[in-house]
DNA sequence: GGATTAATCACCCTAATAGGGTGACTATTA
DNA sequence: TAATAGTCACCCTATTAGGGTGATTAATCC
């Protein structure tokens, strides 16, 4: 029989955190080894606690729990991190994901849901909340009404890869000038001068990667 | 009552297709409108099929599955498209997603699922597959042993970005020769001596977003 | 306590680059 | 027939990038 998965829950609200305790380590296979009401509290003793699962919260007294990601992978490199929060910011979402966490549930999440999803993070998936999944397929999607043609659009791209316009026409096999000409109608059609104000402006609504 | 949701199914092998057809047709809410053995096939009538969701292979005789979505997306700006396909590649599922795909799934899913899945891609959802889930995930974390500093990653996204090293020394309040040593160090780090490579390679290693 | 690393700044140098202006030719598409 | 996309040409100059070779301070590490 395999042994448990071994569960740490830091999530600063004690009638969450409790309530998660008591539902999840009820379950055969799953078993809550600690809580903490901050990551500072949990440094102390988590790494010998070991384990498999962090169920970690946002919002913390102290270190947030976007900043405490990272300390923890370094304390426990195998450990999953799974966010469970209230917020469904952008910004924390891609931070929190960027940071290392496996996985990112918002609190309306229904019981069951946490259970597998822990099973899942532990497995190696990548489990979300149906809204968390959209703004993060979201974030991939470009922008279909661009001003820009194809051929801007890839030049500007090259441009974002740091390219010079002579390396751009080297891999395009165009001149030189056909670059300048093609730079010079983007910024045109985007209104700006600068490859730094181009590429921000492209990236702000999504027209490259 | 809620009028059931408009489905087409775009699959070239037969079997599937029907399979699919049969499976999703008799599910109360859930209506089939129309199959089609290829995007090519299905151009003729599709728009006035109208769906709210198509369900698309990627592998298609004639056009591709990738790049039949913008052209599907253009058609019919309000229905929703899942990949529905056996292929895991990530450039397949980054390109899928960018050409504004709503959801992945792989053909091992389950019915229930892909069920489930169409009417979340309905409701603004973004239903993916375990193993996809985990990928997308995955793409977003950055590299933990940068051999770049805090203050070395952070000036290599501002080159990332376009801007001249006078521009970063301004907007970190730092001197431009700090920069222009930061960027020295950037370089004999990542053994490369421009800023094309330097992006390249810190990308390549997710040193950088 | 001595070594390494990070972060800051200084001054040498030159080739290449970026950006602005203005215009032309061709092919496709609306 | 007018607009757009894609190609190329030549005018100009200030800025930039990259290489070399230092120094100083503070923090961190064994």
């Amino acid at each position: 029989m395999e042994r448990s998965i071994r569960i740490v829950i830091i999530e600063d609200d004690e009638i969450i955190r409790e309530g998660y305790a008591l539902l999840i380590g009820q379950v055969e296979g799953y078993q809550v080894v600690n809580t903490y009401s901050s990551f500072d509290d949990a440094v102390k003793s988590i790494v010998d606690v070991a384990p498999d699962v962090i169920l970690l919260d946002i919002e913390l007294p102290g270190t947030s729990g976007i900043a405490a990601i990272p300390k923890l992978k370094r304390m426990l490199p195998n450990a999953h991190i799974l966010i469970l929060t209230v917020y469904e910011s952008e910004k924390l979402i891609f931070e929190a994901l960027a940071n290392g966490a496996s996985g990112y549930l918002t609190k309306n999440t229904p019981a069951a849901k946490i259970i597998e999803s822990v099973k899942e993070v532990k497995d190696g998936g990548g489990p979300m909340s149906v809204n968390i999944a959209r703004m993060v397929i979201k974030s991939f999607q470009r922008n279909q009404e661009s001003p820009l043609s194809k051929r801007e659009t890839q030049i500007l791209e090259q441009i974002a890869d740091g390219k010079s316009r002579s390396q751009i026409a080297k891999d395009l096999f165009i001149d030189l000038e056909t670059v300048r000409s093609h730079i010079k109608n983007i910024y045109l059609k985007l209104d700006v001068n600068s490859r730094a104000d181009a590429i921000r402006l492209a990236k702000e609504n999504k027209l490259i990667k």
